[in-house]
DNA sequence: ATAAACAGTACTTATTCAGTACGATTAGGA
DNA sequence: TCCTAATCGTACTGAATAAGTACTGTTTAT
């Protein structure tokens, strides 16, 4: 159904998490201070081993750094500013793919003479990706449009007007 | 990971097929022709039970319109050229909603106070939905931009340079 | 030395999807 | 009128996938 899955939910809510830690300790000058998986789970709200689970694979994408060790954490890897949804979404659920009749390693395509639709799937894949690419994890935090959000499965989007 | 289930793959390739049957009709000056499922099956190499199951979710959406008994089958309901990707994908898979906190009826997100990322979710919805409406059935199947189609999967994007 | 925290792996469970089967309905032709 | 070909609708079953959990190991500050 064109969605993602719930890690990588996840994964953008605790990321945004992170940015507002950066901003809070670059504030009081310390611009490295780690976060706990622990103290993430507490002010997210979801289940540490999940979280846990989460971290890991974007310490392991190179968009946090981890700390080891007592009074370790993470941390962003980088500016909020340059990390895309486009990013933690590849590092969470694979490379944007829309296709599904195609495997690495198998054939194609199981219809390629017949299948009229052969072309042209990789225009669609490429707007889809540079749509994610373009929107940067900052806009995600701080965009009230309008008051609806986290509606556009009702059916008809939210119109936003 | 952001793929179309198998069944709107072959809703695409399926409505193709139709595409083709409709102008080697009307070449004919019978523009009304149907294709029976079976008929389809055929050309297009999907399981004929399958098959079937596709162009009833097609016909209820509205994107083919249907004809019973004997002699029966199916036909576009409007030009190819007005029919977008992001129509048959609706059909298919409903509309697109990237997000999997929310839940019609259900409360919108199990995080709705701590959760930083309540903002921001339609404008990444509302992009992959233009980008999907914006290719056209036709455009699908005529488009031999270069040689590597179907790789996206592979990692890195078939170039196309 | 101890405790806190990440790293990695493996396992179990739940959910979703693809595919199939069956009976009912409709319409054309012998 | 009867038979056949085709769609319509629903329900069921099996498989693939994702989510969540548990456990063990490694690292580092106190």
């Amino acid at each position: 159904m064109i969605k993602l899955g719930k890690l990588t939910d996840y994964a953008i809510a605790v990321m945004g998490q992170l940015v507002h830690e950066a901003a809070d300790s670059s504030a009081q000058g310390e611009g490295t201070m780690s976060s706990s998986a622990h103290y993430l789970s507490s002010r997210t709200g979801i289940p540490e081993p999940t979280i846990a689970k989460v971290l890991k694979m974007l310490a392991k994408g190179g968009l946090v750094v981890s700390a080891r060790g007592a009074a370790g954490g993470y941390r962003l890897a980088k500016p909020a500013g340059q990390i895309s949804i486009g990013e933690i979404i590849a590092v969470m659920d694979g490379p944007v793919a829309i296709v599904s009749c195609v495997d690495p390693g198998q054939e194609p395509c199981m219809m390629s003479e017949t299948c009229p639709t052969r072309h042209g799937w990789s225009r669609v894949n490429d707007a889809i990706k540079s749509a994610l690419d373009g929107v940067k994890l900052t806009e995600m935090l701080s965009a009230p449009a309008c008051g609806k959000v986290h509606d556009f499965m009702k059916g008809e989007d939210a119109g936003c007007a």
